[in-house]
RNA sequence: GGGCGCGUAGCUCAAUUGGCAGAGCAAGAGACUCUUAAUCUCUAGGUUCGGGGUUCGACUCCCCGCGCGCUCACCA
């Protein structure tokens, strides 16, 4: 049966207790990391090895076991480094001996000896001593294709990251970005701040919410979508450059490059302006990709992007019209560039105002060939109710949004300090809501209040994680770079 | 949510027109003192995702459900 393995994992389990020795003991005592063995000895050859006769204590958890009768070899791995042992069984002790025939693939073990190094240059501890340190029921996943199971691999990720280094890999990268991206803020005298989760009303973005219950309260409350209007919130009181990394979660369809919760990094800056965001993020990203590369390009989905030098800008009506020849602005009412649109025969979905027009023909044929990276300017005011109109066009506001890869980075704007303006702004959302809009951002009184208190001219920026990281690691899927995408319950 | 596809041993995968459900690895027994996908001999291992139907007979065809993937939509 399927369980004839387990059962056998569990007799042996059962003989450990039997012979009084703890399968999960609470100590191990002082051991050597094997990545320091192999820093400090792989260099070395079998008779500098031998010469100095190092004794050694490791533990790991067992890989493989190969037997060749009186001798047995063992992979350790522990922390992503592995490391071998080999036991001589003629010169065990009994008791060392009838252990070793209980230990499997998967254990947790202890082993101490003499480093030495096989014929065929293996480093190896040539273990006198062994012990199970923490028994392991279930048997891994096959070595040699590992585990492809796409389900069984977000499920049950623990083995995808023990048996597929690309797993491990990404997951390394992603950590190492987000330091690299904390150092840099660090560096520009940004302070990393938390806001809430949980929030009475969401705001700052175009997006569907979770909604929750305050049972205490006997409220409905809302996951963030943003981390916005809080980080504002500390502009207004004091703090002038403020950041932070968070998770938002929005209650929408999930895709490559989307998932309901996802990491983002929002950081604003007084007495700056969009323009100063786009030299920010640009720096910031140079220094991430360089602590995390080491250069400057990165090979993604069989292209090389260059994060090096000054990145192009190009206004989102330029890109339209470069690729479709329908000059955005020129068919300055819904209505005109709805029939400016169909007459080229090209989509116009179901967008029901100019600018989600406009955004959906960038969207369409401009963002995919976005692989270099981009600054994209100039977005219509109604895509926009939190940023600052632009000068020259009352239609545009000052934001921009980076596009590498074919998808979009960041998010930046001169942030709006009028509170007029964005009561206005509120109230023109209000109306999309009750014309059916259901990302429709909703007037929030408090943040008003805030605004109306004085907020100093400030640059926002808003940079998604997790897309990021999928640029670093060529990841093929939003979910690749998750260490825990969400799944439906199973079973 | 729509469309298309997938679900077989612990893992990775086969199974011809609808005709006895198999292999490699893992596991169990044995041999083997330099392997690292060790090798060799033998053994065991199945609710073919779940439920229903058609049929003499269903892994295979039909219906329903569950999960996953791709894609479209929603969405930055």
């Amino acid at each position: 049966m399927s369980e004839s393995e387990r059962k056998a994992r569990a007799e042996r389990l059962a003989a450990l207790r039997a012979a009084g020795l703890d399968p999960y003991p609470a100590r191990v005592g002082p051991l050597l990391r094997l990545a320091e063995i192999r820093r400090h000895h792989d260099a070395k050859d079998v008779a500098a090895l031998d010469a100095a006769a190092l004794q050694v204590r490791v533990a790991g958890r067992v890989l493989a076991i190969r037997s060749f009768g009186k001798l047995v070899f063992m992979t350790l791995f522990e922390d992503g480094v592995q490391l071998q042992a080999s036991f001589r069984k003629p010169e065990l002790s009994p008791e060392v001996l009838a252990l070793l025939a209980l230990v499997d693939v998967g254990d947790f073990v202890r082993a101490e000896g003499v480093l030495w190094r096989t014929r065929t240059g293996e480093l190896t501890v040539g273990a006198r001593a062994l012990a199970v340190v923490a028994k392991c029921l279930h048997p891994l996943p096959e070595k040699w294709h590992g585990l492809v199971d796409v389900e069984r691999r977000y499920r049950q990720r623990y083995l995808d990251l023990l048996v597929n280094p690309e797993a491990r890999r990404i997951a390394v990268t992603r950590s190492r970005s987000v330091t690299a991206l904390r150092a840099f803020l660090d560096g520009r005298s940004f302070l990393e701040v938390e806001t809430p989760v949980l929030q009475p009303l969401y705001g700052g973005a175009a997006a569907r919410p979770f909604v929750t219950h305050y049972d205490v309260y006997d409220q409905d409350v809302y996951l963030r979508i943003s981390d916005e209007l809080y980080l504002k919130r500390l502009v207004i009181g004091g703090f002038d450059r403020v950041y932070e990394i968070g998770h938002n979660f929005r209650n929408e369809g999930v895709s490559r490059k989307h998932n309901p919760e996802f990491a983002m990094m929002e950081c604003y800056q007084a007495y700056a302006d969009y323009r100063d965001m786009m030299e920010l993020v640009q720096a910031m990203l140079q220094h991430v990709v360089s602590a995390v590369t080491g250069g400057t390009r990165v090979a993604y989905r069989e292209q090389q992007i260059e994060f090096g030098g000054a990145w192009p800008q190009l206004a989102i009506r330029d890109g339209i019209l470069e690729r479709t020849g329908v000059d955005v602005l020129a068919a300055a009412d819904f209505a005109t560039l709805r029939a400016r649109v169909i007459e080229k025969g090209l989509d116009a979905g179901d967008a029901p105002t100019w600018g989600q027009l406009v955004d959906h023909l960038f969207s369409l044929h401009v963002e995919p060939t976005l692989v270099q990276p981009t600054f994209v300017t100039d977005y219509p005011v109604e895509l926009s109710p939190l940023a600052k109109r632009s000068l020259t066009d009352p239609r545009l506001v000052e934001r921009f949004e980076l596009f590498v890869g074919g998808m979009e980075l960041a998010n930046a704007f001169s942030e709006l300090n009028d509170p007029a303006d964005q009561r206005g702004r509120f109230e023109e959302q209000r109306r999309a809501k009750a014309a059916g809009d259901a990302e429709a951002h909703p007037l929030d009184e408090e943040f008003l209040l805030a605004m109306e208190h004085g907020m100093p001219p400030t640059g926002g920026l808003g940079v998604g994680i997790d897309r990021v990281v999928m640029v670093l690691c060529d990841a093929a899927h939003l979910r690749e770079v998750l260490l825990f995408p969400y799944m439906k319950p199973g079973e």
